[in-house]
DNA sequence: TTTATTTCGGATATTTTTATCCTATTTATA
DNA sequence: TATAAATAGGATAAAAATATCCGAAATAAA
């Protein structure tokens, strides 16, 4: 479904939310550890969720990464996987034309979409705050 | 979403599904040029299918690939998804973890779980036949 | 039985994704 | 200002996905 790069990515932001929750910064090493991810690898996607201003890194001495704690409620899982994956997942044709087009459709459109549309819903609807929150509290896990 | 192979293995499925309708075998070569896609790559990914017990293949001269015309509407969408990507897009963890586990849910599982049972039920009731009959009468297309 | 046709399957090549390593740059503090 | 700590980013490497090529095996028809 989402590339390696994304599970990361989402992942680690859902790390770097609860820590800045405390105001806490956190660097590549720490999250890898916490997600169970290759480091520099992890290092790389935090710097594209950076330049996609999806979070913020501080450098030099006591730096890390971070994201506001105001703006956790309104950061949503669709900004980290159209940062990483693109948008195709939930934009694009399921059998891979080059654009879903309604005028056009492939066999599985009319099946497809309600499909890509509850994702599309899905990823636009949840923020990193609740993903973070289940985390702080025990509910789920970033890791196996 | 699906990779390359399975978006090939799903167009040339229906194409020969079309063609065994009226008692035809097709090659890679008419299936490839039809769907738009490289013919050795899915002359491979069709003898995946064959396998798999998707499709049927009959060699040598007059040969070519078919299904069972009165199987068409028994055979699934998930049938042929499974046979190439396996079946960790509609069972597998969102967020990479081992498995999907309700006692061990990563941070997306509740939110996801609904999307991945909606494409598995679409993927479990959609067969060969209804997909085949669109493009038969024109309301879908196999290629751009 | 020979020939033409067609799938099967192994070997190889290319591209993309995933992963690692090393140096440059930035920055807080001593 | 010097030093240590941290991200940025380029260069590579390894693995997986995608794609191509060719000979072997099977089969229908001449
Ligand atoms: S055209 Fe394929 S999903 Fe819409
Ligand atoms: S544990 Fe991740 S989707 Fe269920």
């Amino acid at each position: 479904m989402f590339s390696k790069a994304c599970e990361y990515g989402i992942k680690a932001s859902i790390f770097i939310a609860i820590n800045s929750y405390e105001g806490k910064r956190v660097s590549p090493k720490e999250i890898a550890k916490e997600i169970n991810s290759p480091q520099a690898f992890t290092a790389k996607i935090l710097q594209a969720l950076v330049r996609h201003k999806v979070i913020n890194s501080v450098k030099g001495a006591y730096g890390g990464f971070e994201v506001n704690k105001n703006e956790l409620k309104y950061i949503k899982l669709s900004q980290i996987v159209k940062a990483i994956d693109g948008d195709n997942i939930y934009n694009g044709c399921g059998l891979g034309l080059e654009k879903c087009d309604e005028n056009h459709p492939c066999p599985v459109h009319e099946k497809f979409k309600d499909v890509r549309n509850e994702l599309k819903h899905m990823l636009e609807n949840t923020s990193l705050e609740e993903l973070a929150m289940d985390i702080k509290s025990g509910i789920s896990f970033l890791k196996a």
